[in-house]
RNA sequence: GGCGCUGUAGCCAAGUGGUAAGGCAGAGCUCUGCAAAAGCUCCACCACCGGUUCGAGUCCGGUCAGCGCCUCCA
């Protein structure tokens, strides 16, 4: 809450609570929330790594919330029900599923708990209860207000004063509020509003902010650790939360991290610019992996820019770690016994080197940078000739560890779409193509066996001839 | 108008006042039947102008450019 970066220190003694604003969902992931969801992925993983117990929980949002303030405006998931004709609920479930999938092929770990608005209305109508006890919400006309006037606190995360903002930029500053920026914390529904539930006041449906507060003070308890989410979300969204737990007399986050947005031509990925990549669509072009590697190439609270280039780029390097941790592998069926000094002592270097980045405010490019000084200490190693069994064993661990565990990378297969496995049958087809193109070699028929190479290039295998023999890869 | 962020090589991207990380692309070399892979080498007057300092990409002031929030957005 000091508008800066300072030193974490977990209200438990070894346990980390962390909240994350979730998706609303009306529509399919885009690159926004993968950006958003592996950033608070790894920082989640790197404070396990560090030995944490981390409760984190991720609302899902699938109550309508209006598409604008004016008075006509209609709920975002009914709009969405009506163009694809089926229920506000199936919209949420069906993009709830969908969202999950994309994760999961993204390698983002579940949530501890992943609680949904709609599923917590009760509590929800508690904390506005206890906000209109203390005088800081008022009801008008069915409709219930937080009063902004009331806290004079509100502001304080954002860096805004109230006065400072402009007045009567929306469209129709609804009479019903004794102030324009006060915000709905239960709107009354219109007749045609299918969402909606009973509440003290009316039947209606609980205002944008709330459930946030609500759920994340349920599960996470009274001054919970960190909350985060995208750095759009600090005004208003994250503003009124504090407000709402504060002036209702709760201690709420005592953390706040925001992942800043990705941009692609240099202009903000967003749904309303309508300049957005699902997820989904980028999986049919990029490796899941891929498009996480350019992800945690670039500092959560830095803008990402994303471009083929871009792209292309992320799937060249990170080809690179792949084939050296793959090359490791392959050695170890067969490394002699023992372990090289030298070669240790320049792992130990490069993990701290990692930690240490992590440990800076989760400085993932600079983690990234670690693992590619590894990759060519080690290349360099391989070339020289054997390394001992226990030195490739810990560069293995560094590789599946740090990259694996903490950054989420190297998971290929995991995930969604699990494709058919056809390594057995490849493999023996592999063996006698190589052996034949072997033959012509050794005949010094080398157009023949150069043809053999061309044709299996252009399904995607790559034949490489080294000093102890031929290796393939796909 | 208010609040805030950013300008680092062709591209992506770190950078705590003390000679500018890393990756991709590019060039040369080693290895190789040729390739590929890997390794080595090369590749930046840090937007501009002032100031503070022994020393500034890093601090201060200004200029220019771009972006974000203030309305739904991750």
């Amino acid at each position: 809450m000091q508008r800066q970066k300072v030193p974490f220190v977990p209200t438990t003694p070894g346990h980390v609570g962390m909240y994350l604003c979730g998706p609303t969902v009306y529509s399919d992931a885009h690159l926004g929330h993968a950006k958003k969801e592996v950033a608070f992925d790894v920082i989640r993983r790197a404070l396990m790594h560090f030995g944490y117990r981390v409760r984190y929980v991720a609302n899902i949002t699938d109550v309508g919330h209006l598409q604008n303030d004016s008075d006509d405006g209609e709920d975002k998931l009914q709009a969405r029900a009506r163009l694809e004709q089926l229920e506000p609920m199936e919209v949420a479930d069906k993009y709830f599923w969908s969202f999950f999938k994309d994760m999961d092929a993204l390698n983002v770990l579940r949530p501890s708990i992943n609680p949904r608005a709609t599923g917590h209305i009760q509590e929800q109508i508690k904390l506005i209860e206890e906000l209109i006890e203390r005088g800081h919400a008022y009801e008008s006309a069915g409709s219930v207000y937080f009063d902004v006037r009331s806290w004079p606190e509100y502001g304080k995360l954002s860096g805004r004063k109230l006065d400072d903002q402009e007045e009567g930029t929306r469209e129709a500053v609804r009479e019903e509020k004794r102030d324009p920026r006060d915000f709905a914390l239960w709107k009354k529904a219109e007749p045609e509003h299918l969402m909606r539930w009973d509440s003290p006041w009316s039947v209606g449906f609980p205002g944008w902010h709330i459930e946030c507060s609500a759920m994340s003070l349920k599960y996470l308890g009274e001054g919970f650790d960190i909350h985060g989410g995208g750095l759009d979300l600090q005004f208003p969204h994250h503003e009124a939360e504090i407000a709402q737990a504060e002036a209702a007399g709760h201690h709420f986050a005592r953390y706040w991290m925001h992942n800043n947005m990705l941009t692609i031509g240099g202009e903000k990925m967003s749904k309303s610019k309508g300049n957005f990549t699902t997820i989904e669509d980028i999986l049919h072009k990029h490796e899941p992996m891929v498009v996480r590697f350019l992800l945690v190439s670039s500092h959560y609270r830095s803008v990402t820019e994303m471009n083929e280039e871009a792209f292309a780029s992320a799937a060249n390097g990170y080809r690179r770690m792949v084939d050296a941790l793959a090359e490791i592998e392959r050695r170890l069926n067969d490394a002699p016994a023992g372990a090289d000094a030298a070669l240790d002592a320049k792992i130990a270097a490069r993990v701290q080197e990692f930690e240490d980045a992590m440990r800076d405010d989760f400085n993932t490019p600079k983690a990234v940078a670690a693992l590619f000084g590894l990759t060519a200490e080690v290349n360099t190693a391989l070339n020289a000739g054997p390394v001992g069994h226990d030195t490739l064993e810990r560069a293995q661990a560094a590789y599946r560890t740090l990259g694996g565990d903490v950054l989420g990378l190297f998971a290929e297969g995991s995930g969604a779409a699990p494709a058919q496995d056809d390594t057995p049958v490849v493999d023996a087809l592999m063996e006698l193509v190589l052996k034949a193109r072997q033959n012509y070699r050794l005949q010094k028929q080398y157009a023949e066996a150069d043809e053999l190479r061309d044709t299996l290039s252009e399904v995607g295998i790559t034949v490489e001839d080294t000093k102890d023999g031929v290796r393939w890869k796909r």
